[in-house]
DNA sequence: TTACTGAATAATAAACGTAATATTCAATGA
DNA sequence: TCATTGAATATTACGTTTATTATTCAGTAA
């Protein structure tokens, strides 16, 4: 059993760092706990006081990241200034960028995230559920600001979140440029972006 | 070589509607060229007379899937009267239904798009772009109906078949019932009808 | 000549033993 | 007492051998 300590926090931050930074290296299955430990200084088995094991470590990690991945697109997009549609233009696109990005810079992060999603797609559905809360917030405003009219925002944000499912998956994302993903994504948020506001005027 | 004669095209839909039963119960790995040949009641050897190998076999029996799919849907699209806008509604809804059915009642069936679309995409490719022809020749009609107002009606489609994308793979499929993934399609559909037609109002 | 096959060969998948790794736990030292 | 570990055990991945299957081709019968 883990003993609850004051220090188990950070020591619990300091593997998961360890952790991401071995998988990012060299993806799931070749991460050894030997070699999370080692960067973390104690021995193998010491890691089994943190967490009950490298599922857990992992299923954590990819929580974290999936949660700084919609904080980050949450945060920009509250810095956008102007009509609430640019807004959601801008959370569109940074959430590509961001997810782009994640997986972009470490190559073993696909093959770590295809093993947990393949058999943990409630992290997948968590991500998601996460980052819709942050688009209807954004619904909401639009709303109260009269330039959007939705019977249901919560159901509205399910089918914009379907219609951008593609730009979330390194499976088709990966045989394209950001550029070109962007290009589309652009054009389908066009559509989007008139199909849910008050007025059918675009630009 | 294949002798190229006049009987090769009917023993050529002969060896591909056997395939057919054949992955469609087992899957591509565990079907055999053997029980291939054997439900034609010829020897194995003799199927490369009419095929390059198992490969051949398969994609040629990908590819007239997909297009049969494709006929079907666009038949099925032709009969409704209607709006433009009801045609196009039902042009997607068709393609859901079309490709849950073909997925839905063998097993096989998915395993086999499977391994064929993970080392053949251009056969993905291909069938996308069949279906999206379809779509262009509906959305042009909108435009000469005038209901519609679209620059780009090639790289609206190209859009739109982004946004429903995921209705197409049995990945994300498979959790959901029809009933449940039409509900989703057709809140998305809304918004994507709304966001290309001329006048912003819905029904 | 040609549709067709049996037997030979090449490629691929399944089975299996082995090595590496994950996990447990009794023991230790602070 | 409790954080920590080394050593024991259980899982899982890896490489190798074996069996199955795909493919070829020389040959046969019609």
């Amino acid at each position: 059993m883990r003993p609850a300590k004051l220090t188990d926090s950070v020591q619990r931050g300091q593997i998961l760092a360890a952790a991401e930074a071995e998988f990012a290296a060299r993806g799931y299955h070749k991460t050894s706990m030997a070699a999370i430990a080692k960067a973390c200084e104690i021995s193998p088995a010491h890691l089994y006081n943190f967490f009950t094991g490298k599922t857990e470590i992992a299923l954590e990690l990819a929580t974290q990241i999936g949660a700084a991945v919609s904080a980050r697109v949450r945060r920009k997009t509250a810095r956008v200034d102007g009509p609430v549609e640019e807004k959601i233009r801008a959370f569109l696109l940074f959430d590509l960028q961001e997810t782009y990005s994640v997986l972009d810079k470490s190559p073993g992060l696909i093959d770590f995230f295809a093993i947990i999603l393949e058999k943990h797609p409630e992290i997948a559905n968590a991500f998601l559920a996460t980052n819709r809360d942050a688009l209807v917030e954004v619904l909401y405003q639009g709303i109260a600001d009269g330039v959007l009219k939705l019977a249901e925002p919560q159901f509205t944000a399910e089918c914009i979140q379907a219609a951008t499912i593609k730009y979330r998956y390194p499976q088709w994302t990966s045989a394209l440029t950001l550029r070109e993903l962007e290009l589309e994504l652009t054009g389908l948020v066009h559509i989007l972006l008139r199909g849910i506001m008050n007025t059918g005027d675009s630009h």
